[in-house]
DNA sequence: GTGAAAGCGCTAACAC
DNA sequence: GTGTTAGCGCTTTCAC
């Protein structure tokens, strides 16, 4: 047959004639029946006699014969594959975050592929973001950073579903945190264990914005609030990045400037081990000298030194809440109306704190 | 026009008319063109005029039209896409991994995408990851824990550069550390630094498998050997997974069998840093109890207390090998020749040892 | 139980 | 510069 084919392409591996890609025409030729019955074979459609299901099935094993994907779901419309979009793939949340969807599709018989938008806004995310994401039946998009303006410009074509934010335009489905309530409990729990001066890392005045950033800064503010004392707003600090680096070297200047605080509320995990580096830099003794919560509830805090007390979104809950959404609005014919999930976060209590 | 579509499913974001599923011929009408008039104006082929182009532009934009990916890919064989595949996605190895690629693949107008291939062995690589697979125009694959036997079973029809393991069919483009060279760097500097009794947290002595675990073991073996010393191979400890809880758990074991130990080489940065923690546990003190060296150079290192001094394996070089021969192999009309690149690993010290 | 015809949306050739 | 023809590989009627 053919000369040239994919087979090379790994460089010779498996014991194939010769590749050649070879089509269901070229399978119905050598089993002696038509296209169509391939077909009803290779989908398991029970139309089809055993004898005839045993010589294609032969005759396909002998080919090395393979489904172009890309036809088939030029005619279904359906590749199988749900995309997850975040921001960088190395953030603990968003891997972790990626396990526990590729975990839950799978069990739909799909599978997940995760996608890099970048420091994206608008412009990438309704053109770049838009084009790559056809070949998925459905898109998890993670628009941490996006400002709602952003938010309502984008338009995938496809079923999707927001995670990340809170406000947001209401017309998609939405799975998010409680980032304020959580914040407002971590807080709580430095103040009512001794903690007088509660500082925020990584936390942003900004009110204009609702992102992640500003709303647990607000349950931080709040927190103050609910026991009679009003936050210190010289407190909230803001790294460059929300990066362990930053957010070590914010703390080394904060310390020497206010070295009187006695609590730490960081933004996120991440930043809260960059906080424990700093304050290990410095010789304070956490939680004794200072007290440190996190947010997010990433595995690693249960191996840092110390241990990171943090907030538990309820990421189960959320992940299935992402899937369930996204698989309904993919199965529907008619548009369902937008949801909107939020779980309870907790508080884990673990050696950073007291 | 049509009465469904596409733009239902993200709820009515942007102001199309009504989505549609607005095809090129769709376009062509709109804009008193054809078909192949729209499709040269979209890829910019310059053989069009001012004026037609212009038109077609707008109908594009009042029409919210947009290419279909499957019909060109079924087309033109070339996604723009390349597909990395991992075993676990939320190991920051990976995942760093992840990061670095997708700044090259971008780098040349294509992007990546990340998915898992689970604990995933022979029966399911050859079928459940060959089909996925068909939506890149190359593939990242990341072999670790298959054994030779199963390398050779692979065949994924397309494009395809291994990384992981060093002993392979030697058919497939292959990007490797130098496991057994790193392991003896790091074991050597713990010898030359005053460590008699160097432990190997995360190893294996079976060597009939030429596994990342098994060739660092061996470096871990040569180090001793060419400083005279006999390695004690009661000292390589196997955690039931190579994480941080399992590799704390065998610590906290191994130190109340062995307390003479006064130096640690973990098989990865995560098992060091499950190694850190038991110490912290245990009041050992690092690196003036023990000495700590980790494998990987993940960023994590920076930050983790102490510092954790690591194997860089030069995760730069190897990024671009990998893209180059990727795309090389992808280019190439004849099956380049399988290459096999090694970059050199240095010793990144930090607090974790003298 | 099996097949023939049509077409998903796009682009490579080759006209004009 | 622009259009026509053909076909990528598959599946969906509907007939036999």
């Amino acid at each position: 047959m053919g000369e040239s084919g994919d087979a090379w392409h790994t460089a010779g591996a498996a014991g194939h004639q010769d590749g050649g890609v070879v089509t269901m025409d070229d399978v119905a030729k050598a089993a002696g029946v038509s296209k169509i019955t391939v077909s009803n074979v290779v989908n398991g459609r029970n139309r089809v006699g055993e004898p005839t299901r045993l010589r294609v099935l032969q005759a396909i094993d002998e080919l090395g014969y393979e489904v172009n994907l890309a036809a088939r779901y030029l005619r279904v419309g359906r590749t199988g594959a749900i995309g997850l979009l975040v921001p960088e793939l190395e953030r603990p949340y968003f891997s972790q975050l990626a396990r526990r969807l590729a975990d839950r599709v799978e069990r739909h018989g799909m599978h997940l592929a995760v996608e890099r938008t970048g420091a994206v806004r608008e412009r990438q995310l309704s053109s770049v973001a838009k084009e790559r994401v056809q070949l998925y039946d459905g898109v998890v998009l993670s628009v941490t950073g996006l400002t709602p303006d952003d938010l309502r410009r984008i338009e995938l074509g496809r079923p999707a579903l927001l995670i990340g934010e809170r406000d947001v335009p209401g017309t998609f489905d939405h799975v998010v945190m409680d980032n304020v309530g959580g914040a407002e409990l971590a807080t709580g729990h430095l103040l009512a264990t001794g903690s007088r001066v509660v500082a925020m890392v990584g936390g942003s005045l900004d009110h204009a914005e609702h992102d992640m950033v500003s709303l647990r800064t607000q349950g931080w503010i709040r927190a103050h609030e609910s026991v009679g004392l009003v936050a210190d707003l010289t407190l909230v600090v803001t790294p460059e990045e929300l990066d362990m680096g930053a957010a070590r070297d914010v703390v080394h200047r904060l310390l020497s400037e206010r070295p009187d605080v006695d609590g730490i509320v960081a933004i996120t995990d991440v930043v809260a081990f960059g906080v424990l580096r700093a304050l290990a830099d410095l010789g304070r003794s956490v939680p004794d000298d200072v007290q440190v919560v996190g947010f997010d509830n990433v595995d690693e805090g249960e191996y840092s030194v110390p241990r990171l007390s943090s907030i538990e979104p309820d990421n189960d809950a959320m992940a299935d809440a992402i899937v369930d959404l996204l698989l309904r609005r993919i199965g529907a014919t008619e548009p369902p109306e937008p949801q909107v999930v939020m779980p309870t976060p907790r508080l884990v209590l673990r050696e950073s704190t007291r």
